[in-house]
DNA sequence: TATGAAAAGTAAACAGG
DNA sequence: CCTGTTTACTTTTCATA
């Protein structure tokens, strides 16, 4: 990726809501050039969309849990994705290498939220489950290309 | 929290960039009080900022993983995330409750790099770490809200 | 891939209920 | 906490290099 792409990218991960004046001062191009410039980097994937960050202590989920798991039968076809995307409390999937075949990050409002999610996953998907509850978040979602 | 900002929040979860007009179309309200009560969730913390969904492996960090650890020494005093704050490459930090002490998530360009970054945690934090490659995201950063 | 300019749309601040 | 109005700014498109 181009020099002057990574720095709008940069820029745009740091603050989604930036204007294409501030972005044009900042990387020393036109107006016109950064919006084009943008609107490539949308349709190239590399931006793939804008969202607020929430906080979800504040916005009344404060519990977050990571949940590897691993299928009851090994030799399943594996669609365990397609099988738990309906959940949205879980809010991340991830396949590993592993002794786990999948990490899931998961967002509930309580202890029983999560009790009641976790038998959902393991009936949906036929998994067992290994649960690890998040204590509190340092930081998350930071760019990682060093602002 | 109130169901007109739930709504707002959901919204802008789903796309950082909805004007105000939009979000006043979609929640009934006047634009300026949409407007007033995004400020409020922002003001309160609810909504802690905006970025942009960056897809990492079109901006050159393809490899993705997450990095338990636990201290050497159990006795001393923690200030690991203080330690590790200014590696870039960990995008997020949780303390967490189960056999080690952190969960890290890390993305980086490669395997090479995962081995640098390695090291440097270890000796930065005084920690031993467990580490489980990312093979493929299934989804990520979803809203817990069910759009 | 860049630029500047024009038209349409939006944000921000305000007065008032 | 809401509404409508106003002003300034921003987005988006276009012609052009």
């Amino acid at each position: 990726m181009e020099d002057l792409d990574r720095r709008i990218v940069t820029l745009l991960a740091s603050d989604g809501r930036l204007s294409f004046t501030d972005l044009a001062r900042d990387t020393g191009l036109s107006v016109s050039a950064v919006h084009q410039r943008v609107r490539r980097l949308q349709e190239r994937g590399v931006i793939k969309g804008f969202r607020a960050v929430v906080d979800h202590e504040a916005a009344g989920l404060p519990l977050t849990a990571l949940i590897s798991i691993a299928p009851f039968d090994a030799s399943a076809p594996d669609d365990i994705p397609d099988r738990l995307r309906g959940l949205h409390q879980i809010v991340a999937c991830y396949s590993v290498a592993g002794e786990e075949n999948y990490v899931l990050k998961v967002r509930v409002a309580s202890p029983r939220e999560l009790e009641d999610l976790l038998a959902t996953i393991r009936s949906a998907a036929a998994v067992t489950t290994r649960t690890t509850v998040v204590l509190s978040t340092a930081w998350e979602d930071r760019s990682p290309f060093g602002d």
